[in-house]
DNA sequence: GGTTGTGTACCAACTGGTCAGTACAGATGA
DNA sequence: TCATCTGTACTGACCAGTTGGTACACAACC
């Protein structure tokens, strides 16, 4: 029973990577439901099945396995959620964002409206704690920010966007509301909330079509 | 030294208030900085000089104290915030309202962005751990929902509020977007998405202006 | 008016448990 | 045989909550 993990699952001794991977996958999954504070480096090890000594072997700290974890998170929501939506350079702007929003409401709908946005998540509980979280999250933000500016900034200078609309500005408000009303859906538990809140948002992105 | 309490600050052991009084000041403005999770009773106990033995007389467990806590912010959210801003039956609602985000804007500003909303701060990081938080966080916005809703509805009939206006949308729309506001100034550090998003929120509202 | 009884307010020291992190010995493989 | 991994047992800090007892105001009774 002593070196089950290390023979049963194969490459998890060769190179060093699949017990970091264990621990990262397991740690990942306990802090997207619990939250950070609330995972304790126990629950980790125990769900991945790796001693604790091993653990710190791949791992500085606790902390260190937080900022790898946020690192993934960002990662994935940079490539897998903001790509997809933003990248394609003859997309209309306004139509992306209204499909990045329909893709956001449905997720909360899979989840049952908790869990909330694992980014958000980890921003507010970890943003007052460490600085080093904190500067990573506000990165990311500014990265989905910047994303969305220059979408709508493109389409504007094609004549798709009226010339009302500053880029930016509206992109703050876009992630500003998106994230409180994840919050708030997530608060009341009740998907009506967003559902709500997504009509209006798109209603207020009406304002940019342009005129006819 | 032993008796100082009872009898250099006065009406301390009287009649019990104090004492109560004086851990809630403490843990008030503790758990605003740091967050309820990050507050320790020891803390609280030593910035109000209050020993454990008493503490535990005075409340039934740190939870109680959490709950009293925040039924003082609720209380006064709801009387000093809320309450002025929408009580008058007579004042305009979407005056109502962009005065109510200049307050807001303003307060952030004061706080030097930091802080945030001691209503947001709470639920984001206890509304996935215990019901009673959750429940009552859930309350205070639904009243300030609700609070939102008549007022806009009330103008709406009167006919200074457009039709295509749905006053509960854009009053869930409204809180979400705040928060959300509120959250990510929080996290950037920088006022200047909150005055974004405040001046983007205008704009949303000036969507609902009866048509001349 | 002094003794005795009673409830309130309070304290210091402690308990039981959790947690991140450490020490170290044993295994494994080049 | 030496460096790389890994598991077990431990440490010290911290934290919510408990305990047993003290200080004192106030009342009742003689």
């Amino acid at each position: 029973m002593t070196t089950t993990k290390a023979t049963d699952i194969g490459t998890k001794t060769r190179d060093g990577r699949s017990t970091r991977e264990a621990i990262l996958e397991a740690a990942s999954r306990l802090i997207h439901v619990h939250g950070y504070n609330h995972t304790s480096l126990d629950d980790v090890l125990r769900d991945s099945g790796v001693g604790k000594g091993n653990f710190y072997y791949h791992f500085k700290s606790k902390e260190e396995l937080g900022y790898a974890i946020l690192d993934q998170i960002i990662a994935s929501f940079l490539e897998r959620t903001l790509e997809p939506c933003f990248a394609d350079p003859e997309g209309r702007a306004l139509s992306q964002i209204r499909c990045f929003l329909d893709r956001v409401l449905e997720a909360q709908r899979e989840r049952n409206c908790v869990g909330g946005c694992p980014l958000g998540n980890l921003a507010s509980e970890l943003s007052d704690v460490h600085e080093g979280f904190r500067a990573r999250l506000a990165f990311v933000f500014a990265a989905w920010r910047e994303r969305l500016t220059l979408a709508l900034r493109t389409e504007q200078l094609r004549g798709a966007v009226d010339a009302a609309c500053r880029p930016g500005a509206v992109a703050d408000f876009l992630v500003a509301s998106l994230e409180g009303a994840i919050l708030l859906t997530k608060l009341t538990k009740d998907i009506a909330v967003m559902e709500q809140c997504v009509v209006e948002m798109k209603r207020y992105l009406s304002l940019f079509e342009p005129r006819v």
